[in-house]
DNA sequence: AAATTACATGAAGGATCCCTCAGATTCTGG
DNA sequence: CCAGAATCTGAGGGATCCTTCATGTAATTT
């Protein structure tokens, strides 16, 4: 558990030219695909400037070390999905529980499920990373528009708003994320989709929300 | 057959003299408090050795790689996973589906909690193997014993057990995984815990089980 | 007690890979 | 067109680490 002195992870120089700004982004498509090709152990820098087709060095002009390419993809990846959960938060305010539940399990799974293999590449990736700090973050800012949606929520009671966002954020990542580690098919992902919301609807109405 | 892995995973040679079996345990011990200490990226073959007590040619006697030392922790950990959730599931038949759940939701929650840094770093060492063959052997086995008892509840009416077991199984494997990834403190989990069985209990109410 | 088998040792081969740096090339403002 | 800034190059230093094997010691069998 002793972390060691921390590395830098955030990015080491900004492009300023159109030039460097296309290097860069191939850069992170590189991380992308030899992410998805060879997995996170197969991933080495000279593979990742290869792909990108420029040379180590440029890549190190922009990234301090290795780290900081999957650290920056899952950055931004989360942030993404951060945006789309707070838009659904924002677009979901006054309405029942029961329907801001289902909206964020749709919003949720589609993000997940665009690029699956991504997803699934970033889920190892976390594993073999300091990432703990981003996700706390991420999970901070996440939680704060989901308590706010249920909190402003038309038939909101319940002493406790935290109580029921974590039950109910914890059900629908978890779900999630299980089952992108099984295999299914399209058939099963839907009915577990809709059984999924059947589940938070039928929990809140036993509640009495 | 089964498809020759590139590596291979299994233990190389099975210990016959009770000083050979005695190093085998030392080295699976090393192994988790290295895995502990240090994470995956930290765990190198002479730091297993050295903290096992022996050389590092001993431990290549019995494992024939790295990989090999993860693969057979995950191995006997989810063992004995479903060793136990087959005991629940046998206890628990003729019971009602809901009560099934609720002693499901239990068995693993309990299973995961025992040592949970463990748990943690085994959740995470599954990232960076080939263990896709191995968890879905282990998902075969534990689904096959579930959905047997869901078949056999008392109260088992639906025509598709595989669909019902499928959305138990998936919304509480995520969910418990999930409450891992949080740092949560004590009544937060025992909340989690109950609120989950709360949420199987009136999803079954509704179906109309 | 000799022979055979099981087990243990750890230095070193060999392979991989991260990251740097001195120097070349391209761009941009004046 | 030119000076300085931005960008790019890629071979190689340096470090880590996996794995082997020749050699030695203990246990077991004959």
């Amino acid at each position: 558990m002793p972390t060691q002195p921390l590395t830098a992870l955030k990015p080491r120089k900004t492009p300023s030219q159109s030039r460097s700004r296309v290097t860069v982004d191939a850069i992170y498509e590189a991380t992308i695909q030899v992410l998805l090709s060879r997995g996170m152990a197969g991933l080495t820098t000279t593979g990742v400037a290869e792909r990108a087709g420029v040379s180590v060095g440029t890549m190190y002009q922009y990234f301090p070390n290795k780290q900081s390419l999957v650290y920056a993809l899952n950055e931004r990846f989360l942030t993404t999905l951060a945006e789309r959960v707070e838009a659904t938060c924002a677009q979901m305010q006054g309405r029942s529980i029961a329907e801001a539940a289902e909206a964020l399990v749709d919003t949720y799974w589609a993000a997940k499920t665009e690029r699956p293999e991504l997803t699934r590449a970033l889920y190892r990736s976390v594993a073999e990373l300091e990432t703990d700090a981003l996700l706390r973050a991420f999970a901070a800012r996440v939680d704060k528009a989901t308590t706010d949606m249920f909190c402003r929520a038309s038939d909101f009671r319940s002493p406790d708003a935290g109580e029921v966002n974590l039950l109910l954020t914890t059900v629908i990542y978890g779900s999630v994320r299980n089952a992108f580690e099984r295999g299914l098919g399209q058939e099963e992902i839907a009915g577990l989709k809709s059984g999924l919301k059947a589940m938070c609807r039928a929990y809140l109405e036993a509640v009495g929300n």
